[in-house]
RNA sequence: GCUCUUGUAGUUUAAUGGAUAGAAUGCUGGCCUGCGAAGCUGGCGAUGCAGGUUCGAUUCCUGCCAGGAGCACCA
């Protein structure tokens, strides 16, 4: 449609002598403006030194010579703006197409045919899965699910922290802890017992780095212990240290998966760390040859204090952001992470061979070195440069209430999950129904609102909760959206009861909020997929319930004294199926009932 | 100090350079013998400061002020 318009005042234009005028057209702001709105008179003015509005008028005459039957009419408003007014027929015609489509509305083929692996959530096993991961989690799976709506083929990657200081810590805090006494416990009672003893190892080791070495603690303290563990963990020489390792492994793994399962999350593959540090090793070994062969002109790794480094400022470029020099291998020949990255890339393309798009989520802090990293992979790897993308999302952070970080009582993903889901069954509590189906639609409501809170803004900055509020559930958040999908629902129901069918051709004359806003569902996901922004469909989906809303709470929809009843049951429909599909993109789950 | 990033109602936020800056929450009025009140329907309330570009700036540029993050052997 919005093609169309723009051929009819290329057309006009033509036809009035003016040409090379570029110009917009958009849905306006506020729907009494039309449905479609150009700015093409204000823009053109200038160019044949005339007035907008009179200009304005002239183009509004040469398109109403050959209106298409979709367009109602057209007017001059505000400072020059031409505005569309689509016709009742169009609308209804938008209806019976959704009812046709389905649960496949909105669905665009712009990127078939393309193989896309998107990274995310990335929980470090024996560290707590705390509310960062819950972020990076909801617009990760939120984006896959947009570019598969738009044709991709999507696969997930986990990339886990398997070796490391904070696995030291963990066991570390283990021993001190003693063994939990009911090994049969649930994985997230028992992984929430390893985030603890992680909690736990990591206060001991700082304290002793602070202590003095004169003090009675600063010698042979946690710090010289842990890292003596580390270096078992790193060799495998100890096989009692191995057995824990192993365990704790597995459990938190477990947990990370029942979460997963909550969250509505599947995973293809799962990279470690600890196998793509030798990758890496190679990878940077061979580059540093290099150095060697060819001096100065083919150089990317050097030697610095013992270390090796990539000096990335050397390609620093004005209006790029600026780069700085990482180490890739410490003076004590250890791998350091970006080494792993660059391992972890090279393992991403040929574990997904012809991958066309590789896509990591992760939280802001790590943009600069990330930065830092696919320069490094672009030099070393030409041809997977515009292969890579690095989404950022800002820091979830948590305000007022008695919390502090320092003691240790951090926020895990879970509990936050859980707190939530319990406030919710607070409020279904009335609900006559099965204890499972209510924990249940208490969970998918829970999830929900968490997931939209974290998707309904731009990506790019924090996300702030007030820890004595709790998440919300009105107005504009996800149980609304859920709510207004199981009420629709319940319409539905009631007309099948009623044996009214649904039929988008006996519409009455006034036409619905609701409906102008239906047809646009499929922009929207576009939009979403070229911008890897999830929140574009977050707030259409507001949009639209609310106009849903506002519909039912002035229509008695299923009524058979009522002509258009069977109009106002298939929009209904349509509305159902839009805001089903819709919350499935943002990775939310639509009750029939709540 | 350098680099990146963000400043919009009390709070959380929206707005490919366009119309009277849109919502939610909050406070405040009115709606359940008509399909789910987690709802509908009124009212109050905002672009950090100073310049510049433009017919037009919340948006782009410069400076200042204020948050946040990062800056060689942690990830």
């Amino acid at each position: 449609m919005q093609d169309k318009i723009k051929n009819l005042i290329k057309e006009a234009l033509k036809n009035l002598g003016i040409e090379d005028v570029s110009f917009v057209v958009e849905h306006p702001e506020d729907l009494k403006n039309g449905d479609y709105s150009t700015n093409v008179a204000m823009a053109g003015a200038k160019k044949i030194k005339s007035n907008p509005k009179e200009l304005a008028e002239k183009i509004k005459k040469e398109l109403e010579n050959k209106l298409p039957k979709e367009i109602e009419k057209i007017t001059v408003a505000g400072a020059g703006f031409i505005n569309f007014y689509l016709s009742r027929k169009f609308f209804a015609q938008s209806v019976e197409e959704i009812l046709n489509k389905g649960e496949k509305v909105g669905k665009n083929d712009a990127l078939g045919g393309k193989k896309i692996m998107i990274e995310y959530t990335d929980p470090n096993p024996f560290k707590p899965f705390h509310i960062g991961h819950l972020m990076t989690n909801a617009i990760g799976e939120s984006v896959a699910r947009i570019l598969e709506h738009s044709g991709a083929e999507v696969s997930r990657a986990n990339y886990q922290g398997d070796v490391g200081l904070h696995v030291a810590k963990a066991i570390f805090g283990m021993h001190k802890k003693g063994m939990p006494q009911d090994m049969s416990a649930s994985n997230s009672v028992l992984a929430q017992y390893i985030g603890d003893s992680y909690v736990l190892g990591s206060e001991e080791y700082e304290k002793d780095v602070e202590a003095k070495p004169s003090s009675a603690q600063g010698f042979g303290g946690a710090r010289k212990e842990i890292d003596s563990l580390n270096k078992k963990l790193y060799d495998k020489s100890d096989p009692q240290v191995n057995q824990v390792y192993d365990w704790g492994f597995k459990i938190t793994m477990n947990a990370f998966q029942d979460l997963y399962e909550m969250l509505g999350t599947e995973f293809d593959f799962y990279f470690l760390e600890s196998q793509m540090a030798p990758i890496g090793e190679r990878i940077v070994k061979d580059n540093l040859d290099k150095l060697i062969d060819a001096p100065d002109s083919k150089m990317i790794f050097e030697k610095s204090d013992g270390a090796v480094v990539f000096k990335a400022e050397k390609y620093n470029k004005e209006g790029q952001p600026k780069l700085h020099t990482r180490v890739f291998i410490t003076s004590q020949g250890l791998p350091t992470y970006e080494t792993k990255e660059l391992g972890l890339t090279e393992e991403k393309f040929k574990t997904e061979p012809n991958l066309d798009l590789s896509i990591i989520v992760t939280a802001n802090e790590q943009v600069d070195y990330m930065r830092v990293v696919a320069k490094a992979v672009s030099l070393i790897y030409p041809e997977h440069e515009k292969k890579m993308k690095h989404i950022i999302h800002g820091m979830m952070r948590l305000t007022g209430g008695k919390m502090s970080s320092r003691k240790g009582n951090v926020v895990t993903g879970e509990s936050f999950l859980r707190d939530t889901i319990a406030l919710i069954g607070e409020k279904m509590k009335e609900r006559e129904w099965a204890e499972v189906e209510k924990n249940k639609v208490a969970e998918a409501v829970g999830v929900a609102a968490i997931k939209y809170s974290i998707l309904r803004s731009a990506s790019g900055g924090d996300i702030v909760y007030n820890v004595e509020e709790s998440v919300s559930t009105e107005g504009d958040s996800g149980p609304y959206l859920q709510y207004s999908y199981a009420r629709a629902n319940s319409v539905l129901e009631k007309a099948q009861k009623e044996n009214i069918l649904p039929d988008p051709h006996t519409f009455s004359v006034e036409i619905a909020e609701v409906e102008k806003l239906l047809y646009r569902f499929p922009e929207i996901v576009l939009r979403s997929s070229h911008e890897y922004e999830p929140h574009y469909i977050a707030n259409y989906l507001i949009e639209v319930a609310r106009a849903f809303n506002s519909f039912y709470g002035n229509n008695l929809i299923v009524s058979k004294a009522d002509k258009a009843s069977s109009y106002k049951i298939a929009l209904t429909y349509a509305f159902s199926s839009v805001m089903k599909t819709g919350l499935h993109l943002l990775g939310i789950v639509a009750p029939k009932k709540m």
